[in-house]
DNA sequence: CGTACTGTTGAGTACTGTCAACCGACGTGG
DNA sequence: CCACGTCGGTTGACAGTACTCAACAGTACG
């Protein structure tokens, strides 16, 4: 879900800033915190101390509304960089809940900030992450807009066991509902969405939360009835 | 559609960063270009040379999709700056067309780059230009999710309205199929939600592009059929 | 073994997309 | 000056998708 296809510059180029401003999340800058599954780790509308950096299990950016509503706006996975877009707001515009029990690094928002100011491979290693989180948003919106629930199920799948980056089987850590809340669907849709993609066979399943994409199918996606031309 | 309820910084503050950042827009650094009415000022895929403020008229960014689906992420006025979360990319990864007749300022994206480095003002102001880029995308994408077809152009029209800042008639520069492709709806359903809108007395309308809001009604969204809860 | 929770499936409904006809404004050309 | 074609907008009819409500299955846990 994160740093899909972003940058085409030389990879080694990018890296080298990336891992620049990542080693701030490393100790001494950066701690080390652990939190439980469905923990609610940053709640919306609290002020903005630190950035996070996901080392292990998953978490959900949430945004809930006033009349209750909750939209998830992105998983994050190991390695993914969770706050950066927050730095110049006073508070929180999301919640950062774990979906899974999870452990985070955590930098104050001043660290970030004043090594930003100091380190030009910090400032454009945070700006290629800004970056992403744009074209995440971008990317998402065009789904949202124009793929069908079967094809928004099957295009988050392919985005979630491509981030995992394993070809074999792959465990989803978040259940229907925080899919549904993602893809703009209701559980029960996102229900019927499996069990479709399961009878086309354009995936394989092993219990509820374990799926191989079946792949090399030139599949004809079922677009007719979507509008624009 | 832009700066909508951002920062809550003590706005002076926030304000001389902006400038700064804002000033390199003007000449010496930037150049005024005119574009004409429904012309493609910059086409996704083209290298990034420059970032845009508009200064008159309106632009409209756009995604086409290997379909040939379109997109619209978002619709800039005057003032706003275009092309800042395109800056760590080669390419743009949006299109940006000129809705009405209207006039940028470009600058060169290596003088924004060196500035940036040099000048901390114009850092901080560019971060709080990208920060609400992601803040409006997660805005849309919400948006998107939770409301039905009527009250996402209300909402729309609002957040317009509210853009240009005019509390009495307001004219709309696009026509009902960027509307659409920005709502994520079909042109038709957009022309039914404003008759809907009409019908109910939560606008006036004076001919297909000028309306203006009924206000102060406490108006009962209807969201009963909205999933999560 | 009962309870609670997640996921699946069915039935019915409501919304929205598609196709199509129509209207009015505008500009062109006879 | 008027006929005509084009374009954007509106509206109707119909179909298809997705939501709601509801029942049920499977699993974990006490």
């Amino acid at each position: 879900m994160q740093n899909r296809r972003l940058h085409r510059k030389p990879d080694d180029v990018v890296k080298a800033k990336q891992d620049r401003f990542l080693s701030l999340f490393a100790p001494p800058t950066g701690v080390a915190l652990k939190f439980p599954a469905a923990s609610t780790i940053v709640a919306q509308g609290e002020p903005v101390q630190s950035v996070f950096r996901v080392v292990s299990g998953y978490v959900r950016l949430c945004i809930y509304t006033e009349e209750g509503h909750r939209r998830i706006v992105s998983f994050h996975g190991a390695g993914s960089v969770v706050g950066m877009s927050q730095l110049s707001s006073p508070d929180w515009k999301v919640s950062v809940e774990a979906v899974t029990s999870c452990v985070l690094d955590a930098v104050p928002k001043s660290v970030i900030e004043d090594r930003m100011d100091s380190e030009r491979d910090v400032r454009e290693g945070a700006l290629i992450t800004l970056h992403s989180d744009v074209e995440m948003r971008e990317a998402h919106l065009v789904m949202m807009a124009i793929l069908p629930a079967t094809e928004r199920l099957h295009a988050f799948l392919e985005c979630f066991a491509k981030m995992r980056g394993s070809d074999g089987l792959v465990a989803l850590p978040m259940c229907r509902r925080d899919i549904g809340d993602y893809l703009g669907l209701s559980m029960e849709t996102v229900s019927r969405s499996f069990s479709a993609l399961r009878e086309s066979e354009r995936i394989e399943t092993c219990g509820a939360e374990k799926f191989r994409l079946t792949e090399g199918r030139p599949f004809e996606t079922n677009l007719d009835h979507c509008h624009a031309a």
